[in-house]
DNA sequence: TTTCTCAATCGGAATCGGTCGATATTTGAA
DNA sequence: TTCAAATATCGACCGATTCCGATTGAGAAA
């Protein structure tokens, strides 16, 4: 792992870091998604998804497709999809009412 | 995926989205490691480790264990470890030279 | 053309996050 | 106790990021 690869790696997962971006990734997670659609499922500005759209096809994280008026969006990277799988079914596994995580714990 | 899931999902993502975190993480990925040796194989100040491992320490994604006068540290969630193994794999897999990824491409 | 719709972009405010330098704490040894 | 080594914490700085509201652009139909 030479520092090149770490921020590329780093950079990845920065884009799934964010909630309203990682919602966006995982509503596009196995189907194709019209931008609008994302916004209007999420409840968010059309100004604020497309912004995350922007950053995930930039990274071809994210693939475009265009259909007439709209926009068609659709995950491009089948290791961030794997990934993905595999952390939300951990999410499940470990279904237990969130301790909080963000102060220090007990070492 | 409820906001919350999304949130917590998001945070663990967060913890690997900084190229110094992330180096200290895969420093520990397969051993243990005294904090002292993390900054000095990574070139790193001791202070800007320590303030890493505490959050890292947080999310329990580290556990800390003192031995003698030093810490050591190694990987506390397996989930993360796989998906980082699976990461690197596919680095290396894909292994060309970098293109610009942050500037938007063909659409 | 004009008009409507969906999406993308721009500008700016507020917040978040990483880093440094200095100080504090803990442990083992003299 | 006193000292030195290994970590941890604190305070502040500054660049990066998120979000909003308004504007612009692209495409389809009248």
């Amino acid at each position: 792992m030479n520092s090149d690869q770490t921020a590329q790696l780093a950079e990845t997962f920065g884009l799934l870091a964010d909630p309203t971006r990682l919602s966006i990734v995982v509503t596009c997670l196995e189907r194709e998604v019209p931008a609008g659609d994302i916004a209007a499922e999420l409840g968010l500005s059309a100004s604020l998804v497309s912004h995350h759209l922007r950053l995930l096809r930039a990274a071809r994280m994210l693939r475009a497709e265009r259909q007439g008026k709209q926009v068609i969006y659709s995950m491009a990277d089948a290791c961030v999809r794997d990934v993905l799988k595999i952390m939300i079914d951990h999410l499940f596994i470990h279904e237990h009412g969130g301790s909080d995580e963000t102060l220090e714990g007990e070492n």
